[in-house]
This record gives C-alpha cells, sequence and structure tokens, in this order.
DNA sequence: GATGGGCGTCAAGGGCGCGTCAAGGCGCAC
DNA sequence: GTGCGCCTTGACGCGCCCTTGACGCCCATC
C-alpha cells in the first residue's frame, strides 16, 4: 500500500501560522521593496533600521528568519549577528553591497547563514530565504508535533496514540486515516480525498472502508465510541477531526 | 544562559573525527584544487565525477556536506540533489557558472543549501562550508551519548554496547541498524527510511534484511528476545526503539 | 406510513508481512 | 590455502490485518 506523499509548492505558509521575517535596512526604499514582495507571498514582515532596533525586534518579535543589511548606522554588522547568536539559533541572511570576499568570510564565520550582495534579484533572496526557513524548520520539527484531546493524544512525529496514559496500537491503515484527520484538524476532510491519501487515487469510492476504518478508531479512542466527540461524521460530505 | 563562544577560527574537526567533504565536478582541475585545500584544513575529501557516482558515495561515504557541481555529464543537477534530498538531509552546496537567476532558484527550491557560482573565491566557499556544517551540527548536538535501558546500555559517542555489565560484539550492519533506531528513540522508523540510511537508498525495498537483523540484535540485547521490550515492530510501518 | 440511501456494526476468510532457522558466498586475516 | 566472520538469500509456518459481505438503524423524501 503506497500511501503517496503531498508534495506541495513551498508556500511562505504550511497551512499554519504565517513565517515571520525581519528585514533589518536603513535603506528606506529597500525595506519597502521587500516588505512589498514578502508581503505579496503572504509572509509577516517586521522591520528595524537599525541594529539596536534589530536586536530588540529580534526578542519581541520572534522571527522565523532575519534579512540583516551590513551597513548599518549605530552598530557593526558582525556585533548584531554576535547579538543574535548569543541566544537565538534564527536563519540570518546577510545583504552587503560590498563584494569583498574576506567581508563575506568574516559575516558567515560569525554566525550568518548566507551572504547576498546588492543589488541583488528578488527572486534569488526569495529563494535563499525559502532554503534558510526549510532547513530550520525540518530541524524544529518533531517536537510540538502533539495533538491533544480531553481522551486521547497523538504525536504526529513519532507516530505514538496514547488513552489515558497508555499505548494504543493502531494498524497502518488506521494510523493513516487518523493522521490525515488530525493534520486537517478542525477542516472537514470530503470522503474522496481522505481515501485517495490513505489507499491511493483507485480507491476514491470505496466509502465502506471508511466506516470500517472509522468505527474502529472509535472504539479505540473514543470515550463513547457510540456518541464521537472528536472523530465526527459530516453525513454525505466527509469526516472531522475536533480537539 | 549565555556561553561566550570563542571565536577560533573553525576547524574541519571539533577535537574528533574529520568532517567528510563530499566533491563532486567532472573537471579535474576544481577536484583537485578543492582537494588540496579541504585536505590542507583537516577536512576529509571523498570526490565523484558525475550523479550516479555521486548518489553512490554519497551513500557510501555518509559524507558530512557535497559541494556539487550542477554542469554533470550525465545526470541533471536537481536529479542529483532530489536523489539526495529522498533520503538525507545532508547540506548540499550547489557550485555553477551559471549566474542566471532562475538556476539559482530552482536549484535552491529543489533541495540545496547555499550556491555559489564560478568563478569563485577559494576563501568564501570554506566559508560558506563552515556555515552549513555548523548548522547541520548544531542541531544534531545535544543528544545523550550514552542510552540505557533495564537490560542494556547504548554508547553512541564510543559505539559500544553493554547487557549487564559485559561488552556485546556487534558487527558493522548490526551498528547501523541499531544506531538509527537509538538515535531516533521513541520515534517510529519507517522501513524505508532505516534502509536507506543503513544500507543506502538502493535497498529501500529489501525489509527482509530488517527481519533477519532486528532477529539478531533482539538476540543478543533483549532479555526475552520472543517478547522484546525495547526493539519493537510495528507491523506495516516500521521500528521503534523505547527505553 | 412506506421507501431508499447513507451510516454503523459485526464477523469471516484469505493474503501477506513478520519471525525464525539455515545454508551459501564473499572478503579478509593468518 | 584455509578458516572465520559477516552479509545475503531462501524456505516455511504463524498470526494479524485488510477486505468483503450481511444486516439493522436513522433520516429524508414522497
Amino acid at each position: 500500500m503506497t500511501r503517496p506523499e503531498v508534495t506541495r509548492p513551498a508556500a511562505a505558509s504550511a497551512a499554519g501560522k504565517p513565517t515571520r521575517v525581519l528585514v533589518v535596512d536603513d535603506e528606506p526604499q529597500i525595506v519597502r521593496a521587500l516588505r512589498i514582495n514578502l508581503t505579496a507571498r503572504g509572509y509577516h514582515v517586521l522591520t528595524a533600521h537599525d541594529g539596536t532596533a534589530a536586536l530588540r525586534a529580534a526578542a519581541d518579535g520572534k522571527p522565523d528568519v532575519v534579512v540583516l543589511d551590513l551597513g548599518l548606522p549605530d552598530l557593526d554588522g558582525s556585533e548584531v549577528i554576535a547579538g543574535l547568536r548569543g541566544w537565538s539559533k534564527v536563519p540570518i541572511i546577510v545583504l552587503s553591497a560590498r563584494t569583498d570576499s574576506t567581508d563575506k568570510v568574516r559575516a558567515l564565520d560569525a554566525g550568518a547563514d548566507d551572504y547576498v550582495t546588492k543589488p541583488f534579484g528578488m527572486d534569488e533572496l526569495l529563494a535563499r530565504l525559502r532554503a534558510a526557513v526549510r532547513r530550520s524548520a525540518t530541524g524544529a520539527e518533531g517536537e510540538e508535533a502533539v495533538v491533544s484531546t480531553e481522551s486521547f493524544t497523538v504525536d504526529l512525529a513519532a507516530k505514538k496514540v496514547r488513552k489515558d496514559g497508555a499505548e494504543v496500537h493502531l494498524t497502518p491503515t488506521e494510523w493513516g486515516v487518523l493522521e490525515v484527520l488530525v493534520r486537517n484538524r478542525g477542516r472537514l476532510v470530503a470522503q474522496k480525498q481522505l481515501l485517495q491519501e490513505v489507499w491511493g487515487p483507485a480507491y476514491a469510492t470505496e466509502s465502506h472502508y471508511l466506516r470500517v476504518y472509522l468505527a474502529q478508531l472509535r472504539r479505540k479512542l473514543e470515550r463513547t465510541p457510540a456518541d464521537p466527540q472528536h472523530l465526527l461524521t459530516e453525513p454525505g460530505m466527509g469526516y472531522r477531526f475536533e480537539s
């Protein structure tokens, strides 16, 4: 049984909260151009015009990535990097007009993740930004992938389910159904979509499978399987997981 | 808690094993220049001159970082990136003579970590390489080097296993399987992932290997091999180590 | 009140994945 | 050459899990 990996085009938000970008530059037109481009692609943009404000904004705003110009009026670029790296591992992409190799080396060794020279292509900067965010996302994953209800908890990364503290064993298909519903928690999942994601595109009409497996999941997880509180049926449409 | 980072000229090895770099390029003079520079700085250098060899070398050599030229004779660059990303998170730094912005975007979105255009400054490449290695290292660090159960203990750093005080001898493959499971302790490891990380990407479907080796590990480590407490099977899905 | 579709429940059987044992083959050290 | 691990491969039995069918209930429609 092949479970088709959903490969969606990387968006600024993976169906969750938007990615937060801190843009640090003292040239208003650069900040403005970045803000427009990033906002249009669904990012949430914070800005700072000097190093002191940048450090404060990074602490307050918890950005997912920082775009940092090196030519700031108050602090040297490597001081800003060091100030961030003292307490945060947030990816830093350095912007600079200086093409000198020693500047690049110094910034990268100070803790920057990438270095882009001005003038830069917006496409390239956005691609490097996506790469930086992707990297830090894959590392931080698996920590907060736990979804809880008053009856049971689902750990998406560990593929574990607990009910009243005890581990509940699920078969691969049971897990497949539950995983799709939990990843779309709060939203209605159409029968066709559920069948295609778990069983494959050829099974889009085998709705009887869903009845059998939803019954099994309810029997294993719900407190009152006959009156489910979390694995809900939307008659004629599909199923929904509510926490 | 601030740890005053000593800004030392980052060495290729932090008093441990040398960092392994896989250099992929079909131009001998580039490979040669990189080999000389990297070896002089304490890196261990692997080389490949086409995409097929690169994928094989990556599976066999387990490099810590890959430097990949895009203009290879046999495979397209993004194919190589995709082939690596299918089973590995190793940092990839792309080298290319093409300065076109769309090439950069394509490579980065395919999964590359950085993009350097030829001709490149050796200092800059080395700094980007240090940055890539530093990033992937900070994520992997901080794990307990010794993991214990009531039956046996695993020392990940020393590659040693003890049961009731006595050292247990493991073959290389047995260790490979155990190491992947222990590093993902508590989490389910899919059969495919386990096979790819231990045997390489070409062995993703040889699930019979796993049955043989899990049986051997259980016979050597579990108190009751027929009823394992720590090396658990999740039928149809994979295996899990529980302490 | 009759009827049909959608849903939930239960049970049976058959396939397939898993564990187990063992033999062959290859590389490597002596 | 010879012996010894170690990896690979095959055969086989067992238990679990997916599939499928039958049946009753609820509810909307007529």
